[in-house]
DNA sequence: TCCAACTGGTAACAGATGAAACTATGTCGC
DNA sequence: GCGACATAGTTTCATCTGTTACCAGTTGGA
């Protein structure tokens, strides 16, 4: 199961998988986040937020976190920020007095018809430089570590292998 | 020079590089992160800082900083966390006062030579299900990308695109 | 040699984020 | 219907991370 280039590699950080996806993850994210606050004073979870209710009209913020793995609290306090900036709507849900129906304000539709073009634009300058089969591929392997991690969620991750000593 | 299955593509965030790259390097980093902290009582700037003073006897916190671009301050906090553990030794740098040379006190070492072989178990159980030259590939792609954004550092990044409005 | 600008490292502060507690509501079994 | 338990969302709190200010030490020029 091990493979030959694999085994016995030696550890060093900068070959290490985890820190380079971080690494890259975080320098693009830096990229992006600072785009949208200078732009558009929106932080990534409002973006987030802004996106998925613009893609689902009359979504509830439990939806949102699901669909984005965001904190509960984290959707919450951005679709406050949103709502007193008038760009989110939270209109009651019809048979669960708790819970809300979210969608874009009239403003919140032109803001993001200005937001959306300008993050295709980003993203299309991060990665124009790779050839199309290299991103398809590029997303295609993210979604299948994310597949083996997420199947890790249920098991306890360190319980398989006792500490080495 | 832009490509023409990405041109005109509708915003999805699902489908939005820079989101599925935060999104799988988060899930990759809370697992990589549960395990060191459970295992060895150790965050994941501390582990960088143990990574790389294993591989270069002698580095300077400063010289740590470039290599894993975590923050001065954050090098210093995990410096310090490891040295009250008696993990690290600061030795003076000899002809500047001011520095320090980083290097692995003997229990530091004997905590490396366990963390080390667990880190890349977990690599491997993470990245087993991917053909090793998809691996290849990804990794070269999280270079490429790297490279680009590195580059941008320079430029200012919201200047060449005025807001559409 | 002395002063100004700079640099390595630390400390103090501020913003972001997640866990846990809390409120209001909904659901289930009796 | 009512009491126990679950759930949507908010608030509170602890933690982490980065920006700024700071101190000690260094460098370079007048």
């Amino acid at each position: 199961m091990i493979r030959s280039s694999m085994a016995k590699r030696a550890l060093i950080l900068d070959e290490f998988l985890p820190y380079r996806l971080s690494f890259t993850s975080n320098l693009v994210s830096e990229a992006v986040a600072g785009a949208y606050m200078a732009l558009f004073d929106l932080r990534i979870p409002e973006w987030r937020v802004i996106a998925v209710a613009a893609e689902h009209d009359g979504i509830s913020q439990q939806e949102i976190g699901l669909a984005t793995r965001m904190d509960k609290v984290t959707v919450s306090r951005a679709a406050i920020a949103l709502t007193a900036r008038g760009l989110l709507l939270k209109r009651p849900h019809p048979g669960d007095k708790r819970s809300h129906r979210l969608s874009l304000s009239a403003a919140g539709r032109a803001l993001y018809a200005q937001v959306a073009p300008k993050a295709l634009e980003l993203e299309e300058r991060i990665f124009a430089a790779l050839p199309e089969g290299e991103l398809d591929a590029f997303v295609a392997t993210l979604r299948k570590i994310d597949a083996v991690v997420l199947r890790w969620d249920e098991d306890a991750l360190t319980a398989p292998t006792a500490p080495a000593d």
